[in-house]
This record gives structure tokens, sequence and C-alpha cells, in this order.
RNA sequence: GCGGGGGUGCCGGAGCUCGGAAAACGGGCAGGGCUUAGGACCCUGUGACUUAGUGUCUACGCGUGUUCGAAUCACGUCCCCCGCACCA
């Protein structure tokens, strides 16, 4: 089977018949979903397309049901992804350039993203033509849009102005990342601004004063409540320090901390430097406990961090631990009559646990500062969440608690101040080392606001959320989101933020309504609404419905919105769960009418390689384009929907995927052989059709509520094994085919719709495409569960006979199979109606005149019936000689020999004195 | 710590809503067949013991309880994963 033909075959096929444009049609019902939009940040891997093909298999499904569908996409352009990517290239990174080459960009189409605009048209394409038109997915790429594009922009900036109608839109202050000579600037792991610092963490420290003399030295903690444990302070011999004014007081700090402060608006003045030498062997007073202690030398302070100083605990700060361990060995002086006080209690601790987990960590040197660094992660983490104070005037309080109320006390007592700093140094691009500023007027989006959570969250009760688990979330991250920043500073790509110049919207805010802009999208793309029209007045027509239309045109997209609205289904990633659905919703219940919010959310979770998340940096992610040809589409597109449940992270097992190639042949080759087998009836057809009908339910009930896995599992492996069944079986009634092979064909459409297209015209000679064709009904049947008694029986049987061709260890010549006579049945109704109680059923049985003849037997038979009571519970009655009458001639082709069937009471031969041990659907067997 | 989700064979995982011979379905492994060079296909087996089958025992993290009957319900307990933000 050539898997790479047919791709090409019927998408061409698809494509040109158009079946992906969603067209308004009011004589149907319609369906409307969305997948979020990918970011545009370069080739994507064999992950991304796990929850596209979701997507795809969802609208096809449902196209099949008879709705119309509306299945568009776009592009995530805003942010600082693409810049951060452009810069990549012009830097000549080799990492990225050779990850673009294994993912097939052509030498000069990298050299051209230098320019970040060819960047994005580029993989616009490559989006669209290399991975969605490729996995056959049914998009209305008519409607495809970029959040740059010059409609897009205008809608946002209609969203924004609705959200300050609706009083959404505060300023306030705000701590971010700046630079003295360059501005705003994005700190993050693109390390598009910066030179360095890419993972540095914003934080709130507490700047702790040590008085000594007339001054303050400062040193700054993230742990206040530890400072009952302080036994000295860590001071830099190799750097100069400056003595500042702060306010009334004089403090000696770092210089970057002198910087950062004077940009978190405090009257600060720097009055002269101070060497880090100066202050070694000097004492202080340490705030807090009000205990002198010594300042000491030390290598790991960073003056970008902080202030530069740090206060040493050592009990329950591995750092500090570490230090004074190697001051021990060089300069044990100095270090004479320090002990570890104890402070915190924590789960798994003892007194100390920094020197427990350097111990443990086996951590030797203020050098090895990665695993210093760990080690204060997991301290800090465990003591913050497990910990009691065993000390100090908040003795017994959680740690969660005294850290604030510590802090709160030297604040209060003048003994303590708070700055931001980041947790390591971040330096510009320019060179200049980036502070925190503090801005006042920071616009935020009001997220927090009491009404605007409490319609989101009763209003969520209502939606169709997948996971259940998500579902049960989402009232708590709805209360837990606060107000976010919504526009930013700086060399930042998006849409001009309409209430204030030099802001730009930021990226998480620009992508909340948009599945609004695809109606739009249609015309603006094909020309019939130009960007510039897009006013107020515009949107507030097509979508509200407010105001006239000024052109026919305009009324044509009003149309399509009511026709559209609302969503159906927004279907993203898990990284989507705390802050693009909550913020979907929040928008859509921000400005819309109730009857526009959208009706269900769909979180799937990752593809991951072996270690991890698959990453490009680590590599071992597939190129796509290699992937389609090692395992073709379809194998794939059935891989995402059965390898595990959407609510589940896989880990990319390539083997596998190939078993799901094979599966897929197998199924084709099976309908084949099916459809050229004789024509004749057999003894299964009703057993085929009623379980044919029964995995068509539940496959489209699984459908239904989006478990693709469900789904594919009856169709893929279920009808194969009934269908593989039926013709060992001797299956061939070519009408009976016809239609279960038909309606089985149909049935792989949403999932391998390119071997369906291609076994639908291949096999069946239809005409049309299986892709438009209708979802199968069922089959009428009059056929109950006790067709598949029958057939139970009749493997049973086989499997029973083979089991005892194995004892002998000889294969069987004859096989003689004898019947459980009817009274037996009798019997057996009474065991059931004595739902277990043997005393009962006993008497039952013996005093039924029907059973009189048979008394003797009746206490080993009732024993034995009793004993699988549990197991006759749901059985249906059949008429075995019956059943297994149309069976014997299948029997003895699969065992090779001679089957004979009798009735117990009249057994013509029993050499094995079988007969009389036959009970209900298990027959005696004797074999020769 | 808070919130959410979990602990079932060699592995991935069904089953839990609504209690009724646990292990569906896939994979792996083993034996056989069939052909052969296809990542094929078709049988059969895969907790232990036992046996001319329709048998016994052990098993759903651990412990209790409710029940004729518990992976499923209740209580307790241990462990694991994810999120805890301004990052898309």
């Amino acid at each position: 089977m050539d898997f790479k033909a047919m791709e090409g075959k019927w998408q061409k096929a698809w494509w040109k018949a158009g079946i992906n444009d969603a067209e308004v049609d009011t004589s149907k019902p319609k369906y409307y979903l969305i997948f979020a939009y990918p970011g545009v940040s370069g080739p994507q891997h064999v992950g991304h397309m796990r929850g596209y093909t979701y997507s795809d298999v969802i609208t096809r499904y449902k196209r099949m049901k008879g709705f119309s569908v509306l299945f568009p996409a776009g592009f995530h352009a805003t942010g600082i992804a693409p810049v951060a990517y452009a810069k990549k290239i012009r830097d000549g990174d080799k990492q990225t350039i050779d990850y673009m080459k294994k993912n097939g960009v052509p030498e000069d189409a990298i050299g051209s993203f230098k320019d970040y605009k060819k960047f994005l048209s580029y993989w616009y394409k490559a989006y669209e033509n290399d991975y969605w038109r490729r996995f056959g997915f049914l998009i209305d790429y008519r409607r495809l849009t970029s959040t740059l594009g010059a409609g897009y922009q205008k809608f946002i900036q209609w969203q924004f102005r609705k959200l300050n109608e609706a009083n959404l839109l505060i300023q306030k202050d705000n701590y971010s990342a700046f630079c003295p000579n360059d501005g705003p600037i994005a700190v993050d792991a693109s390390e598009t601004d910066i030179k360095c610092g890419g993972k540095a963490e914003k934080l709130e420290f507490t700047l702790l004063k040590f008085k000594m003399g007339d001054e303050f030295v400062v040193a700054a903690t993230l742990r206040p409540e530890t400072v009952y444990g302080q036994t000295n302070m860590w001071v830099r011999p190799d750097i100069d320090y400056v003595r500042a004014r702060v306010g009334k007081e004089t403090w000696v700090i770092s210089r970057e901390c002198a910087d950062n402060l004077k940009y978190q608006d405090r009257d600060i003045e720097v009055l002269g430097t101070v060497k880090g030498e100066e202050l070694v062997g000097k004492k202080c007073l340490a705030p807090g406990v009000e205990r002198e202690i010594p300042i000491l030398p030390s290598s790991f302070p960073d003056p970008a961090v902080g202030t530069g100083l740090v206060t040493s605990v050592p009990s329950d700060a591995p750092f500090d631990y570490i230090a004074l361990e190697d001051l021990k060995r060089t300069n044990p002086e100095l270090v004479k009559g320090i002990e570890l006080i104890p402070i915190i209690k924590s789960r798994g601790y003892g007194d100390f646990p920094a020197k427990e987990i350097c111990e443990q960590m086996n951590i030797r040197s203020q050098n090895e500062a990665e695993k210093l660094e760990e080690a204060t992660k997991e301290i800090y983490k465990v003591g913050f969440h497990t910990g009691r104070m065993i000390t100090g005037p908040y003795e017994g309080k959680r740690v969660v608690e005294a850290k604030d109320l510590v802090r709160d006390d030297l604040i209060r007592d003048g003994k303590a101040d708070s700055m931001w700093s980041f947790s390591e140094p971040v330096v510009c691009r320019c060179g200049e080392h980036v502070v925190i500023k503090k801005f006042n007027d920071q616009w935020f989006i009001k997220y927090s606001d009491r009404e605007l959570t409490d319609k989101a969250k009763d209003y969520a009760e209502g939606m169709d959320i997948v996971p259940e688990g998500y579902k049960e979330e989402m009232p708590g991250v709805l209360d837990w989101f606060e107000d976010r920043p919504c526009a930013r500073q700086g060399s930042w790509l998006g849409t001009k933020f309409p209430l204030d110049d030099g802001w730009i919207v930021e990226p998480i805010s620009d992508s909340t309504l948009y599945p609004m802009y695809y109606i739009v999208s249609l015309y603006e793309n094909n020309g019939a609404i130009k960007p510039e029209e897009m006013t107020d007045e515009f949107f507030n027509y097509v979508y509200l419905g407010i105001g006239k239309p000024k052109r026919p045109e305009w009324e044509r997209v009003r149309k399509d919105f009511e026709y559209w609205y609302p969503l159906d289904v927004n279907l993203g990633g898990k990284e989507h769960k705390t802050v693009h659905f909550p913020v979907f919703l929040m928008n859509h219940v921000a400005v819309l009418p109730g009857v526009l919010w959208p009706r269900g959310l769909f979180v799937h979770w990752w593809v991951t390689g072996t270690a991890g998340k698959i990453s490009k940096s680590k590599g071992g992610a597939e190129p796509i384009p290699q992937a389609i040809k090692r395992y073709s589409v379809d194998a794939m597109r059935t891989y995402y929907c059965h390898v595990a449940q959407s609510s589940v992270d896989v880990a990319w097992d390539p083997d596998l995927v190939f078993t799901y190639k094979e599966a897929l042949r197998r199924n084709y080759l099976l309908a084949e052989s099916l459809l050229e087998a004789p024509d004749a009836r057999s003894p299964v057809d009703e057993w085929v059709k009623y379980n044919f009908n029964q995995r068509l339910e539940k496959a489209t009930l699984a459908l239904d509520d989006y478990d693709m896995r469900t789904a594919a599992d009856e169709i893929v492996y279920g009808i194969s094994r009934d269908l593989q069944w039926y013709k060992r079986r001797g299956g061939g009634n070519r009408k009976l085919v016809k239609a279960l092979v038909g309606k089985w064909i149909r049935m792989w459409a949403p999932f391998a719709p390119h071997m369906a297209e291609e076994a639908w015209h291949a096999l069946l000679k239809e005409k049309g495409l299986v892709s438009v064709a209708e979802w199968p009904s069922l089959f009428d049947s009059e056929a109950d569960a006790s067709v598949n008694s029958g057939e139970d029986l009749v493997q049973r049987i086989l499997g029973d006979i083979r089991d005892i061709e194995k004892i002998r260890g000889a294969k069987a010549k004859k096989v003689m199979v004898y019947v459980a006579a009817p009274w037996k049945w009798l019997a057996l109704g009474h065991v059931r109606n004595a739902n277990g109680n043997f005393g009962d059923a006993m008497k039952n049985a013996s005093s039924d005149p029907k059973l009189s003849d048979h008394k003797k037997l009746l206490s080993t038979l009732i024993k034995r019936l009793n004993s699988k009571m549990n197991w006759y519970r749901d059985k249906k009655e059949v008429d075995e000689f019956v059943v297994l009458n149309s069976a014997t001639h299948f029997l003895s082709e699969e065992l090779d020999a001679k089957v004979e069937l009798f009735h117990e009471d009249k057994p013509g031969e029993d050499p094995g004195h079988k007969a009389g041990a036959a009970l209900p659907l298990y027959p005696g067997i004797h074999v020769a």
C-alpha cells in the first residue's frame, strides 16, 4: 500500500472539491471549533500535531454527522519570538541554524530570517503547506489570519476599547525590567534584549539593616524568618561597595543595588566607595536578634543580586553552611565560636537542614554553585511548606505565616526594608546592568474583578470542559487569576494599545477573542472588507448588532457571525490551562453578551521525548516531513488518537507508530478480502451485525464525548477483530459484507481519511468523497445479546478442545460434544432465583415437578451451577444444539478433526462418559 | 502547604460513574504455521499450582470497615505526578 500516493491524491481531491471551506448553511446545524493558534517560532515537531489532529478528527466527524463545520486556523506572531529568531540568525547561532536545516529549511531561506518579517512569512506558509495540509486537515484556509494582520489589529483595538467601557482597564504600580539606556526590555529565555540572565526571576527581597556605628550594612534575603539563626554576615572582599545616603540613613550596599534602588522610587545618593575587604572582621548588629555578629569574607555573594551582602544562616542555608566550612579550613581563627542555631523544623529534616543536605549531596565547596542552588531550592521549598518555627517570638507558627510576620515587624521597627531584584545578574545587549524599575502607570486588565470572576465561574459550571478534571480546577483558576499587565513598552511585536501611546498590547491579551475574527478574516482576505473600514462602528455592528450596516457586505458578515457563533470548542495543550483558557473565557464574559460565550474547552496533554518534553534544544524531536514519510499521515493520526487518553502525556515512540501503520494496512487488506470472499449466508451474520452495531454505537457516543481513544479503539481494533472472526467463521454474505465494509470505511474517515478515501473508491467503487459521506447508521437487527452467548459457546468449546489436546499431548482425530439436557436449564433457573443461596435453590428445585425425574442428580448439579452463579447471572438461554450444529463444520476445519454433536439425553455413543457432565453453556466434550 | 490528577501483569493502559468470574485493547516476549526479505500475515501461549477442559490459590499501593459478594463504596494511611503566574 502506497500511503504517500494516497495522501497526495486525496488531499488534492479535497482541496479541489473545497470540502474544507466553511459555508453558512441554514438547513444544517453548525459546529465551530478552533485550536489555540500556534506561536510562530520555527519548525514544529511531532508533538504539535497531536492537538491539531484531535481538532481535525472532531470536525471531520461532525461534518459526517451533518453539521456545517467551521474549522479555521491562524498564527500567533505577536510577542518577541520572531524578533528573537531573527536575532539568533543574525548572530549566526549554530544550534538554531542546525535545527532549521535538520527540518529541511533551505539555506537561503534561513539567511532571510535575519528579517523577522521574512521569518514570519516563511513559517506561515510552512505551517499551512508542510504541516496542516500535509496532514489532511480540513481547515478553511481562506480564513488564515495572523495577529500582526492589519484587520486583526483593528479588532484588538476594538476589544480593548470594549474592555475599557466595561471599566476593566486600570493603571497601577508594577515592577518590571528596565535598562537605563534602552528603556523597558524583555527578560525571558529567548534573551532577545539581553546578553545574559534569561532565566532570572523577579523577586522581592527583604533588606536587613545591620547597624555598624552610624551606618547600616544592608543584606538582602528572601527568608526574613531565618534572622534568628544568623551567625555572621558575608561580604565579597574583592569588590567595591558604595556608601549611600538612603533617606536619612547611610547604607553600605553594592553599586548595582544602589542603581536598582534609584529606579524603585528611593531617595538615594551615592557618597563614596567602601572596599569589601575593609569590612572583613568588623562586627555589626544583627536585626531581629540584636546580637553582634562578625562580617566574614566569602566568594558567593553577587553584587548584582540583592545588595551584594548576605546574612549568614548556616543552619538553613546551604551556601552559608558551606562557606563557613570553607573558612574553617582556610582561616579557622575567623570562625571561632560560631555555632549553628536551630530555628526551623521541617519535614524530613533535623535541626540543621543545610548541613544535612550538603552532606547528603556531598557538597564540599562554594565552587559547586549548581548543586548549592539545587540544595537551597529544596530546603527553601520544604521549609516554606512544611516548616515550623522552633525559636523566636513566632515559635510554633508555620514558616509560611511567620515569614510575613517577621518581615513586617522588622520593617515597622525600621530594621528592614524591601526591594525588587533579579535572582541572577541580567545584562542588557548594550552592556548595561538591567534594573527593576517601578512603573506607576502600568496598564492591567482587571481580572480580579469580583463580578467578572463570579460570572465566569458560574458560566464555566455549565460548559463542556474536557477533561473533567480541568473543569474541577476551573473555578480555582479563575479565583486565583489576578490583574494582569496587558500592554508593554519596548521592542515587542503587536497591536498599538489604543488608549495610550507608546504601549503595545501584550501577546496573551491579544489572543482571547480571536475566534470572532475568523468570521471577518474571510472577507479581509478576499478583499471584500478593507482593514481601514474596520472601525468600532463596523465591529459593533457585525458582532453586537449595534447600529446600522454601512454596506451590504457588513450585513453578510453579520449573518455569518450570527450563524457561526458561539464557538463550540476551543482546543489547546495543557500549557494553556492557567493562562490562555481563563483569559479567553473572561474576555468573552467581559465584553460579549452571554449568548456569545464559548460552549466548550478541550485540553490535551503533550507528546514527550524519552526524557521530558520534546524540545528544540535537546533534540529528539522528529521533523515532521521526515515523520510523514516514515510513518504515513494516517498512521500518525491514528497513533495520536489511540495511543493514550487525551489527558495524558505520551512518550514519542517510533516503533509504536509503525504498529499503527501496520494495523491500518491490515484493516485495508481485511476489507478487501472480505469483499472478495465467495457469497454465502453464514451462521454468524446476525452475530456480526449485532456486534458491529454495538461498536458503532460505542464509537459514536465516544466521539460525541470527545473521547477519540475509545472511538479509535472500537474502529481500528474492535471491529477489525469481529470481522476477522466473521471471516474465519466463513462469513461472506455479499450484501451484508458490502454494508459492513461500507460502514466501517466511513468510520475510518475521521482518523485515517486518506486510506478511507482510497478504500471507498478502490474497494467500494463509490463516486463521492467519504470525507463528506454520512456517518454510518446502525443495522436493522432483531438480534440481542444471546447471539453472543452462542458465539461465545463456539469459542469456548474450541478453546476447551485445544486445552484437552494439549493435556493429552495428541491432536484430536474425533471430537464428541454433548449438549446439556433442557431440564438442566430449569435447574439453573432455580439457582438464579435463589441468588447464591444453595439451600433455597435446592429446596425449590427438588419441589419442582418437572425435575422429579432427576432428583438424585440434583444436589451435585445445583452445587456446580451455584458455584458458577456469577458467571451465569446475565447469560441468555440459547439453543446450544442449533448453535453448535451450525458450527460443526467450522470446528472440524479449525481442528482438522471429525466433530459430532449429541444431546446429553440422546448420546448415541459416549465412550468417555462425558454426556452427563454437561452443564448449560458447558457441553461435555470427549476427544479421541 | 493549597488546588487538580494518579498508584491495576513484563510495559502502555481498560474496568471505578451504577459492586457481580480483574487484566479489555495494544505492545513486548515465547512456541507453531505460512511464506518468504514484509518493519508482513495467521494460529497458540504469557501470575502460581493442578488437571482430559468446565479446578484451586495468589493478585488492582497499604490497612480497616460496609456487603452474600469490593479494583469499584466508606474511613484511615503511604507514595507519585502536574500547576502555583505575568511565561507563551
